[in-house]
Formats: C-alpha cells, structure tokens, sequence
DNA sequence: TTATTATATGAACACTCGTTCATATGTTGT
DNA sequence: ACAACATATGAACGAGTGTTCATATAATAA
C-alpha cells in the first residue's frame, strides 16, 4: 500500500491547497472500493455480453452458453457473480432457470461505457 | 473459447426464436471487447479515487501520488493506462505534468455506478 | 426408486494485472 | 557542461481471476 509521507515535488507546496480540498472532497475509500467491485464485474465481455443479452428480456442458461459460445458451467460461474452484485435476478420454472436484468442502473451504466466507445478519436 | 455447438437443453427448441432475435441485436463482439476493456479501467479503486480526484481539476503527478498514498512509479503507472484510454488529458509546464479528465463521459459513468454501489439493498 | 435433464459448485491451472524497485527521460537552473 | 527535480518506463514478483473438468444439486418423468 502506502507510505506515511511523500518525498515530493517542492512545487507541492504551492498545490497544499487544492490536494486539502481534493481530500476532503473524496469519497470515503471504502465506496470507491466499491465502485471500483462494481465496475471490476462489468470489465468482462463475457459479463458484459450476457447483461446486453439480457436487454432484451429474460433468458435461460442453456440459451445464454448458446449466445455466449462458451460452456454451460462458465455462464454459470459468471451469473453467480452478475447475482451478487445484485446486476441480475432470477426465477425457477422446473428445471429450468431465468434470468433478467435487476434494474435499469445496468442499461445506464452500459449505454453511457458505449458512448464513451463509439466515441470518433 | 468456445464451441462450435452446444449441447443443451431440448427447451432450448422453444426459446430458439429468443436466442435468434437477441443474437441479431447484440452488438458486434469487437465492440462488446472494447467496452468491456474500458470498464476494467474504472474496475481499479486506485485509478477510480485518481478519477474522483480529477473531478475538482487539474493535478499535477506528485499531488495525485500524495492524495493516494501510493508511490509515485505506481500512479505514473496508472495516468498511463487512464492516457491512454482516453479517460485523462494532460499539459506539461515545465518539470511538472498536470492530468485532467478528458471528457464528460467519465462523469457520468462515475455517477451512474456510484447510484447502483448506494442503492439500499 | 432410478434415469434424465438443467443448473450449480469446487478444485486447479493459466493468464492477467498492479505494485515495487531500479533506472531512464526530460526540464530547469547553475 | 553538470546537478537537481518531476515524471516515465522496464522488469519481475505476487495476488487475483476466468476458464475447464469433474461432480454435485435440484427437478421432472417413468
């Protein structure tokens, strides 16, 4: 991690000010740990793929490890982790399990990340 | 990766129209990968806390350094892959290099997952 | 009950990534 | 030229993560 203090530019002097306000204007650490978990879940396309997926309304395991291209147990694996952090929910009919998007935080946070993709350099 | 076809369920008969219409609008993988790639950028507490710091105004390095107690190699580490997503800008004067957030994207990406992290269980 | 299907989970491996350390680059002043 | 300072960069190590494989759980049907 850290240390104490810094051996730093002189200049630091100058800019005392602005990191003091700078500091007291932050977040506390742990929620921009949080924040940081939270976009650590979408910095996975094959996470980010199923959320867009699930835009157009439920699906089933099976139907997403066919869209994905990847095995049934890695969609798996990956949904359990889309469910805890509260991205996806869930409903059982049979055997079979669907899944949905859990609010429309999702579709904001995707469109806005889009944006900034399609964006001409 | 993946496979050619998935063995699966035989329900997945009946949702075979679902898996097709979503297929057709899912954006291209290409563009699934670059977002993915730029939400890992926000995926780390570091560079994320650099951002929030950023959001006051221009920094020079070593004030950032302070501001995040980590050493300076590491946050130079980190403007680098910020730089060069596009996320920060910078302008040097003389010794001293000040970063600055690039566009208003970051903002508003920021916020949206800051909604989601604060939203009541 | 057993068999079959859909999904979930644990372990292990390969790979990625962020930090540290040492050093290089670039700028200013002497 | 040289020294001093701010920043950048390369190598390497350790921690974290996504996949695969094998297996377990859950639900339906016979």
């Amino acid at each position: 991690m850290g240390q104490e203090e810094i051996q730093c530019c002189e200049e630091n002097l100058v800019h005392t000010g602005a990191v003091r306000r700078v500091r007291e204007l932050l977040p506390p650490d742990e929620r921009l740990y949080d924040l940081a978990e939270l976009f650590k879940i979408f910095g996975d396309s094959t996470r980010v793929k199923i959320l867009y997926a699930l835009l157009e309304g439920e699906l089933c395991v099976c139907d997403i490890a066919s869209l994905m291209e990847v095995t049934q147990s890695a969609v798996s694996h990956q949904l359990r982790v889309l469910k805890n952090s509260k991205l996806v929910k869930f409903r059982r009919e049979g055997k079979t399990v669907y899944y949905s998007l859990a609010d429309s935080h999702v579709i904001q946070i995707l469109d806005q990340g889009m944006e900034h993709v399609l964006e001409p350099v």
